[in-house]
DNA sequence: TTTCTCACA
DNA sequence: TGTGAGAA
C-alpha cells in the first residue's frame, strides 16, 4: 500500500482548493504522484513538499509560469534576480498600504474634527480656526465655476496624482477668474497660504447652486461679526468626505481674519 | 468524492 | 489567477 493522500486530503492539508491544485496541474507545476484506476489523483510526499514551494512562491508574488521556470530549470544565479524583483515588488506594496492607511485615518481625523465644529447656522458651521502656512500648487485656472466639467478635468489630468483623494483649493481671483490648487508633495509652489486666523464655514450642499449664495452669507456674516477679512477668498473641496453622506458636496469656506478676536 | 468543462470575475 | 456550477 503507497502512503498517498487524495487531492481533497492535500487540499485541506495546505489549506488551498482543489480546484486551485488542478489548476496549478493544467500549468504544468504540480503533477500527482499518479492516478489510480477511478481517475483519481494520488500524491505523495513529494508533491506535498513541492505544492508547499509553490505557495510560498506565489506568496511572493511570482507567477505560476515564472514558478514553474524556478522548479524545473533555473539555477540558483538566474533565481536570484527574479526574487530581488519581489522584493522590490513587495517594498512599493507595502508603500501603497501604507498610504492606503494614511488616508483612511486622515479621513476618520476630518470627519471628527468637523463634527466637533462651532456655531452652526443655516448656512454652514462657523469658526475661526487657526491654520498653518499651506504651500499650493497651480493645478489650472478656469473663468467661473460653472466651467468645471469631466471634459475639462480630463484636459488637465496628468498634472495631478490620486485625484480626488486630496482637498483641492478653489482660488476666487480678483480677476474674477477661479484658480483650482491642490496641495502635492515636491511639487512647486504657486500660492502661500499665510499661518494664521481664518474665518472658516464648512457647509454640505446638495447642489452647486446653493454655492454662491453662501458665499454672500459668508461676506455678511464675517461682516456682521466686524471680522476683517483679507486676501482671497479660498473654497476647499473635500470630496472624500461624500464617503460619508453620497448626496452631498463637503466644502469649506475660508478667508484669512486680521482680527480673530473681534466681535 | 472526484473528474471535466465552461463561464465568469 | 483563480472560483462556481453542472453533469457524469
Amino acid at each position: 500500500m503507497k502512503d498517498v493522500i487524495t487531492i481533497s486530503e492535500l487540499a485541506k492539508l495546505m489549506q488551498v482548493s482543489v480546484h486551485q491544485i488542478r489548476y496549478f496541474e493544467e500549468k504544468g507545476v504540480l503533477h500527482p504522484a499518479f492516478t489510480g484506476e477511478n481517475q483519481y489523483r494520488m500524491y505523495g510526499m513529494n508533491e506535498v513538499y513541492r505544492l508547499a514551494h509553490i505557495l510560498l512562491l506565489r506568496k511572493m508574488g511570482l507567477s505560476v509560469q515564472v514558478i514553474q521556470d524556478c522548479l524545473s530549470h533555473l539555477t540558483a544565479e538566474q533565481i536570484m534576480p527574479i526574487f530581488r524583483q519581489a522584493l522590490t515588488d513587495t517594498e512599493a506594496e507595502i508603500r501603497r498600504l501604507r498610504d492606503t492607511k494614511h488616508f483612511i485615518e486622515k479621513l476618520l481625523e476630518k470627519k471628527e474634527s468637523i463634527s466637533q465644529k462651532s456655531i452652526q447656522t443655516e448656512g454652514g458651521a462657523y469658526s475661526i480656526i487657526h491654520r498653518d502656512e499651506v504651500s499650493l500648487s497651480l493645478w489650472f485656472e478656469m473663468q467661473d465655476a460653472e466651467s468645471l466639467g469631466a471634459q475639462r478635468l480630463v484636459e488637465h489630468r496628468g498634472n495631478i496624482s490620486n485625484l480626488f483623494e486630496a482637498d483641492i483649493h478653489y482660488v476666487y481671483n480678483d480677476s474674477g477668474t477661479i484658480g483650482l490648487y491642490t496641495q502635492e508633495e515636491n511639487r512647486q509652489s504657486d500660492l502661500i497660504l499665510p499661518t494664521g486666523s481664518y474665518l472658516s464655514c464648512t457647509l454640505f450642499v446638495q447642489n452647486e447652486e446653493r454655492i454662491a449664495k453662501t458665499i454672500q452669507e459668508f461676506y455678511a456674516y464675517a461682516e456682521e461679526k466686524g471680522y476683517l477679512c483679507s486676501g482671497p477668498l479660498i473654497m476647499v473641496e473635500k470630496s472624500y468626505l461624500s464617503l460619508f453622506t453620497p448626496d452631498q458636496l463637503h466644502y469649506e469656506l475660508l478667508s484669512y481674519v486680521s482680527n480673530p478676536e473681534a466681535e
